[in-house]
DNA sequence: CATGAATGAGGCTTCATTCAT
DNA sequence: GATGAATGAAGCCTCATTCAT
């Protein structure tokens, strides 16, 4: 009864999340059946009760790993990053953009925790995440900005905090585009974008 | 059944939408369930299937609906406003950003959306018009931009289109971060923000 | 609310008769919505009320309808026809199995009221009309043979009763036939087989 | 869904058609609801699916089930019969109605399925169904027909398949006058007529 | 511990019937 | 008297969850 962790443990966990993830990204929460899940997985219906609750549960699941992944991968190598604060602005854009390109097939899924963050009952749990993970990008955002004025490349004037919201915005606005309309070029539109935007925050 | 589409008709569909786009607002597609939508819009369970064949239509329609009151929201006074281009800019600005702030409690609402436009099944209808709202918007900018830069207050360099899906990107990504802290101040992010990508783009 | 049965007040009862009697042949008591009838029958679906109190209701109308047309058409001119018993109980034979051509496209009708017959809640009215009209066609045939008998054309030891039953049971069973396979040539089995019959029962 | 079909299977898929065959034949298939089923049956209303796609889908599992076991219990022995053809045809006959009295109360299914075969949508599968099983039954008798005249009990100018077709029809017929009145003696009028009916294609 | 057969609550949808126009 | 828009009871079916094997 007791969760025992062992590693052969984490690791079915991992291949349930694995699968839960293609399927959720697919067929939304309400879409997705179990059995789809566990045949995904290959392993039996029981077998994902005995690592998850409840179909909810499971969605969270898959909500947090992917949550996990997404930030390691934006923010890997911003700190020791050389370069000015710019410089390190427009890595992380590109960190960021490719991100969202790298799991395109899975964008579907941040759809759906969105609006599982919308939803009475699943509401507290998502959004109290999603908070979290987008306060973590501006403030990290908003800190380069702050660096770089500091540094004098910004000029006084900027509002680093609605600069950085808007920028972190952003990204997931650009995902949704490329979800839309995969021949969407993104990472063109994101560095064109920088470009302006860095000129427009130039001292 | 009959489509004879009296006033009357008209009348008892708007009520239906509009009691349908709040509840699923509030609890998602799959989480409405008819019989609240008929409680809603204080007709019977029946009444609904007279105006919409499924939930699914109805949930189109909603959609359909809300595009169409939004698009209008958003463009009205454009092309009647005077001012250089880059005014007219800032304007629509202000209009997007306060539309979104107008429906924000219909806001769960375009998540749904999204996620509908996600689902097989749901996808295509969905997605087309997505595809259709945005490429209007984008135009619409993209060509703001192209008269100011003839006008000279532009520099020549600037890639357009891709500022606009940026910018119209922006209008999703403010939309969202309100959805999460309802105290997020869009108006001033917006505002701030614009004035640095004009100067990002000015001649 | 009296139904004052006017002329004008028959035809459309019989309109409408007429139009439930085609649309149940063909979807079956279950399978006709009352739409399909009104559209059918040209009236509003409110319409059938004021003539049938219910759907049951009018379909045993139908029932009554048929059966009361269909025992004319097989009755008709039996007593008046001259030549032996043997000769009428031909023609009587003919008779029967062309009255079964004739409805071909209603014979749907005749299995759904022997289904509605086993219902409970409409057993009773149905079985007891059905139990009258084999009764009197019996009667007929076994009358027709007693008085072959004692013209001398039929031999003693026949079971006249049961003969009869069997005879009446057969137009039954060639209407299914022909519902099962058109193409079935039930005239011919019929005079073949009333031949043989006769040659069975001869003296 | 996994249709492994171990002998437990086997047995539950027993169960449920009996259960089905029952209620079918009390209620009819349109007045049967799937919950009297799975009560009648003992199983979950879920469970049923688990056996049979849809409730149409079940009426027909029943109706096959019926058939078959029908045309077992009519053909039984007939070929290992001795004798000569006509009391072969004697003994044919005593079963067919034997195995007609037999399931009497469920009757009112064969009823159903006549009704089945007339509506769009079951059609073409019953009628199929029932097309190949009269077909078997008009061929077996036209077989001992030929038989019989090639032994010379029978005189050459009897047409064959048309006495086949009524002799067939009339166990149908029989059927039905039990149906609807339980006293009738379907034996004894069965043996009366067969022998008339013997008399009169005999040589 | 894994499995998948069994369960039954709950949703979408249909349609006989009513009644205001 | 005729109409057809409105109603809501009722049925088929799905699917998250459990539990015997």
């Amino acid at each position: 009864m007791a969760a025992s962790d062992t590693p052969k443990r984490r690791a079915k966990r991992e291949q349930i999340l694995r699968a839960a993830a293609e399927v959720f990204a697919q067929k939304g929460f309400s879409g997705t059946v179990m059995a789809d899940i566990a045949a995904a997985a290959a392993v039996g219906k029981g077998t994902l009760y005995g690592y998850f609750p409840s179909k909810e549960d499971l969605f969270f699941g898959v909500f947090h790993w992917v949550m996990v992944r997404q930030e390691a991968a934006t923010r890997i190598g911003i700190d020791r990053l050389g370069g000015s604060a710019l410089d390190r602005l427009r890595a992380m854009n590109r960190a960021a953009v490719h991100a969202c390109l790298e799991m395109q097939d899975l964008y579907g899924l941040v759809i759906e925790f969105w609006a599982a963050a919308g939803h009475p009952g699943t509401r507290e749990r998502f959004k109290a995440t999603f908070r979290e993970g987008y306060e973590m990008y501006r403030r990290t955002v908003a800190a380069l900005l702050e660096e770089g004025r500091r540094q004098g490349d910004i000029r006084p004037g900027v509002d680093g905090p609605a600069v950085a919201a808007v920028l972190v915005g952003m990204w997931d606005a650009l995902g949704l585009q490329v979800w839309f309309e995969p021949d969407f070029d993104a990472r063109a539109a994101a560095d064109a974008f920088i470009d302006t935007l860095i000129r427009g925050v130039s001292a």
